[in-house]
DNA sequence: CGGCTGCGATACCGGATCGGTATCGTCAGC
DNA sequence: GCTGACGATACCGATCCGGTATCGCAGCCG
């Protein structure tokens, strides 16, 4: 790449716009605070850089040549570009600039992430946001690659170079077929549940939610009998509308309104489902601190690690 | 206009490029051919007048932060418009690039005038070319107030500070209706038209096309017997199809064509009828230059006074 | 017609700034 | 813990910038 630009500075083209649209070399040195020899030497300067005249000398000032009043427009525009291209640096610097890299993961993406997205992206309209579904050990991977900003996940390994924060605690749900027999109850409770036939997921990756829940009846020395296991919510409500049996779901996921599913609510100090967030433990930008502040604000929050 | 630019300049740009670009100030400085300290004093320069960091100092090199990034688009981005506008600027001065303002009147717009502008369009694309109906005094004023680079009328008196050219010389031709007896002539003469009924034009301004006309029969001690003096050439032409009488037009009006209406032309010795180009005496643009080059190249050249 | 005035260009000077060399502090890797 | 590579710093000479003083020139006015 060869450049035309030679020696050529912001100064030439700052004096010559001002000495060009003053038409007068003196004028234009009273209104930059310079006197008037500087002008003539940078302007001179500038003409031999350009290979061109730009000005015609005249008893009574200066005139354009047709040169000049093309070089005068493109310098305008070139110092104006320059205004912006610092305007967009120091709100890059502020994070209201840039582009934050979004993973997200499981039935989160029905409710709490768009509601996070929604208000950030209100309150930092400069910044692309670009949603990635990725899976946990994706999530990292694409973290550690600088392909990811953050992660949403259901909960995560302790990684060294990562730090994550419980961001929501969402309160479980039984997804059960509209004519079920537990259907009458407002409100249900794990033992309800024992020796149900039980969807669960997803398959991959472990642990995840599916341990979770699991962990639950384990917990109370109670047997899930799982009837089959899927690879994500939708098709375990699918399922169950199908009468394949029940499945548990957080409350982001009450958004899915299918016909048939019927959702009851886990009595709340039954379990709690975690929603964490990941991210680099030395990422200090001041984009990922507005997203973190939006987060905090948007979701019922808890401490987290970092 | 309160800038932010500060003190900053193309260098400072240039330097931060080559380094965000390489990751690392030594092999910036290789490739910019300088040592490496300047490029740390300058880039340190450059944050302190932006207020801010653009470049994380590792071990192993530079890591661009988030402001980076955005900077080094914008300074790129810079550089590259800056190259760009050196090149319209040469291409201006090489008259490849501006604005011609072509001052026009009478037939020749019907095809000496489209012929010229045509051909210097295709061989300066990049110039904008507006056309102004003027007449003389109109062309003249303008030409003196800058709205005009050159003018075209059928003749001019003589200006001090304006030069003028015959860019060519047109044959005359008479239209008749088409039932007159004249049309069974393939070509007519002054005499053969003397006592006919005329229709000429303009009207004003004087003195112009009319008096060469009636000039043409004055010098042979013939009456011109003129029944209806108009403004232009169409409604000239819409007379003699209506009955009115004859009229004379140029070469260029031939491309005229209403129902009713027979060209034929006068003897080629009878009467020539000049297109001449005005333009401003001091006026040695490049872009004139071009555009007369043009002219020359078109249409039959004859010598001018200037 | 000659002095005056206002313009840009030039000469020259002191200080700021640039780029160069030499060297330091620091971290990673063997 | 040594070594090598990186960026930062210290210092120096040369350049370049901006300032003052002055020149050359053209239009203006009495």
């Amino acid at each position: 790449m060869t450049s035309r630009l030679g020696a050529i500075e912001f100064r030439h083209l700052r004096y010559f716009t001002a000495v060009a649209e003053a038409r007068s070399f003196r004028a234009a040195a009273q209104q930059l605070h310079v006197s008037q020899p500087p002008l003539t030497r940078q302007v001179q300067q500038l003409e031999e850089l350009l290979g061109l005249v730009l000005l015609e000398r005249q008893p009574r000032g200066v005139e354009l040549t047709a040169a000049g009043v093309v070089f005068l427009e493109e310098a305008r525009n070139l110092l104006a570009l320059a205004d912006l291209a610092i305007d967009r640096t120091q709100m890059a610097a502020q994070g209201q600039l840039g582009r934050l890299d979004v993973g997200v993961y499981g039935s989160a993406v029905f409710d709490a992430i768009p509601r996070v997205i929604q208000a950030f992206r209100s309150a930092y309209p400069k910044v692309e946001v670009v949603l990635h579904n990725l899976d946990r050990a994706g999530q990292i991977k694409a973290l550690r690659e600088r392909r990811l900003t953050v992660g949403f996940n259901r909960f995560f390994v302790e990684e060294p170079d990562l730090v994550w924060d419980v961001v929501l605690a969402e309160a479980l749900n039984v997804a059960l077929p509209a004519g079920h027999r537990l259907v009458s109850r407002s409100q249900l409770t794990i033992a309800d549940l024992s020796g149900e036939p039980l969807v669960v997921y997803p398959r991959t990756p472990r642990p995840s939610f599916i341990d979770q829940v699991l962990g639950l009846f384990h917990r109370r020395h109670l047997t899930a009998q799982v009837v089959q296991e899927v690879d994500d919510v939708v098709t375990a409500i699918a399922l169950v509308s199908s009468g394949f049996g029940l499945t548990m779901v957080s409350d982001s996921a009450l958004n899915l309104r299918l016909p048939g599913i019927v959702y009851r609510p886990l009595e709340r100090n039954e379990a709690l489902i975690d929603l964490c967030m990941i991210r680099r433990a030395e990422d200090d930008s001041a984009l990922l601190r507005a997203f973190i502040d939006v987060v905090r604000k948007v979701l019922p929050q808890r401490p987290g690690n970092g």
